[in-house]
DNA sequence: CTTCCTGCAAAGAGTTTGCATCAAA
DNA sequence: TTTGATGCAAACTCTTTGCAGGAAG
């Protein structure tokens, strides 16, 4: 489904920028950058936050990686673009992925009302899941 | 359109606040604080960065404002519902609101399919503008 | 070898908070 | 009056940057 991750080849291929991507691959959810730390310090691996820092941007600049914010929360996330569609439950938290986005009919009549080129999106929707439905307790 | 922002009776009714919701009203695309802060000032007004925040917070917490960072900024900006969903220029920033957002549809497709209830969205669409398509230099 | 990358520590930027004062109600 | 709101300055948190040492090619 989605193409595997590859650092163009001006980059370097340090064992670093490995163990981030790697970690952005397996995250299924948007991350934050400390999460990426904290795991790979779990690891055992011994990386420094600046540095995952200097390569979210890297990645975020080449188009590999998108960052986006969730509503109040004040530090950024960043996934790989397949995962940048998102559902957040408003009570506890939880994201699931939007996949299989319709967005493409929308993303025309855009073009056509605004002549804009339309070159990404990223939609974020809120709501409350079927565990907190349940569970009726504010 | 829009109904009239009215502040919660639970809160009192400074002249602060009043003119922070004046800005929000008057501004067509999201804001960040400072600019409402910037903008009081011009106006003569002395108002401090922390009440603009403070306030901020409150109307977003009671759902009059919605907070909301674009890709590649890391400063908040805050406008009122209506103006949740836009589309950004990539080469120049402009930033065009999407109005009759056509999202309710997919709304209804994204509750069968995830079992949410489905309580707000929001859109970021990226693109070229219509001026920025013309001038073809990077 | 050369150049890019990393880790560390310090700096920056945006936002939040404590506290005394002020002003709605 | 009473109590919430403000302004100021200091504190905080996330993120960025400078620099010297380290590793990829």
């Amino acid at each position: 489904m989605s193409k595997k991750l590859e650092i163009p080849k001006k980059y370097r291929f340090t064992k670093q920028r490995k163990a981030i991507l790697e970690v952005l691959e397996n995250a299924n959810i948007p991350i934050h950058a400390e999460d990426i730390y904290l795991m790979l310090k779990e690891k055992g691996m011994d990386i420094s936050l600046s540095t995952i820092y200097r390569n979210l941007d890297m990645l975020v600049k080449e188009g590999l990686v998108i960052k986006s914010y969730m509503m109040n929360e004040d530090k950024a996330r960043f996934a790989l673009p397949d995962k940048k569609n998102y559902l957040v439950c408003e009570k506890c938290g939880k994201i699931v992925i939007i996949d299989n986005c319709p967005f493409d009919k929308f993303k025309e009549e855009l073009k056509e009302v605004h002549q804009f080129e339309i070159t990404g999106h990223c939609i974020e929707v809120y709501g409350i899941c079927p565990d907190c439905q349940k569970t009726n307790e504010s």
